[in-house]
DNA sequence: AAACTTCATGAACGACCGTTAGGTTATTGA
DNA sequence: TCAATAACCTAACGGTCGTTCATGAAGTTT
């Protein structure tokens, strides 16, 4: 048997998803106060009510989207890191991943980013401390790399402020039919970051393709 | 004779800065859409119908802010790039007038960068025009410079995304009262920048003070 | 087959939104 | 002195917002 009968759908987890799918989309092009929940709804193919079984409110649909973004990044980028020895080796994996993890999901991305003021503030302390936690990583890699002599910078906290721009950035601008696939990108930017860290060129982790260990 | 009576303040222009000192900060701190005509009202010290005698919409006072400041990045940063003469001295000046320019103009860079999807059609795809154009002019500055030999990089048009994106969100992160000033941050960034290009070090523009020659 | 749970609906709630209509007051120019 | 104008007010408009309520069909458990 089918599952659809005289009225609308009854697709269980499937609604979820989809309300979900429809939020980041919306959420992205438009922002998260110009987006209704009507908006969502119609978008998801569920009437507003619907959305109210499986999120307490529209905050939560925004903290859920941006949480799992956030676990995500870590995992991959830790799962990069832990691969390489050397600092500069670290950092240019985590780069690499940084970078294609924000074009491959770069509306999530934009979404955590830029909707942070839009939290009230339990939530909101509680992002800005992951993403303080997450920046505090690159510096500790930029800070190991002084120390061993491979970069060469007067300073590793604004170096990881700036680094992080530009790889996030890359939300912003990449197109996935554009004329430059990913990996290529990712590896324009190892190679600006680890440039403007003053390290020795093609010094570690200046390498092509993935799980690769120089 | 005083101007203030039995009524409220009667101002004139002063109103009209007023009004957009208060969107700007409301603005920055809680995005357009969340910003009500009667907190930007309340912010400025008139009525919620005051406002529409200075400006035709809530929109409009957003076009303003971002036009405003738009005028005056291109016109500070174009007479630094003036004031030098080979590729690396005016890339450095580039980025040192537009570091410096979004510290001093932190919350209209914000508003500006952030809220260009608030806009319809016709102001959205004019402000697009000019960050455009903007952009474009570092991407040739970019690319004079690896016509000369200064520079060496792959790809210029994602490099100039890069730099762009680092030295705008210096406005995201400066604290006028935190430890690095805004020129030190400045050249800072100049240093990255012209690492991360590939630059000789200390070559050209690597000054420290302003209306500088080198 | 009866009771319960899950998933969704249609309709409505009060609050707030951007904006406008129309009146009032102070200042200016003839 | 007096009309004209600029600057601002109070009050309200229609519309949309996030959310809730009451209801009920479908599926599951007893």
């Amino acid at each position: 048997m089918a599952e659809t009968k005289t009225t609308g759908a009854r697709r269980g987890e499937a609604t979820r998803e989809a309300i979900e799918a429809a939020a980041v989309d919306l959420f992205a092009e438009r922002g998260y106060h110009a987006t209704s929940m009507r908006e969502i709804a119609s978008a998801a193919k569920v009437q507003p009510a619907a959305i109210y079984h499986w999120f307490d409110s529209k905050e939560k649909i925004l903290t859920r989207l941006q949480d799992d973004f956030m676990d995500r990044l870590e995992a991959a980028v830790e799962e990069a890191v832990a691969a390489e020895a050397t600092p500069p080796g670290q950092l240019a994996a985590a780069v690499r991943e940084h970078v294609v993890f924000h074009g491959l999901h770069a509306r999530e991305a934009f979404v955590t980013d830029s909707e942070i003021r839009a939290l009230s503030t339990r939530p909101r302390n509680r992002l800005i401390a992951r993403r303080d936690a997450y920046q505090t990583m690159f510096r500790q890699m930029i800070e190991a790399g002084v120390k061993s002599g491979d970069f060469t910078i007067s300073n590793p906290a604004v170096a990881s402020y700036a680094i992080l721009l530009e790889c996030t950035g890359v939300a912003l601008w990449y197109d996935p039919k554009g004329a430059l696939a990913l990996d290529e990108i990712a590896a324009i930017h190892v190679e600006l970051v680890l440039g403007s860290l003053g390290a020795a060129p093609k010094v570690a982790g200046r390498t092509g393709a993935r799980k690769e260990r120089r």
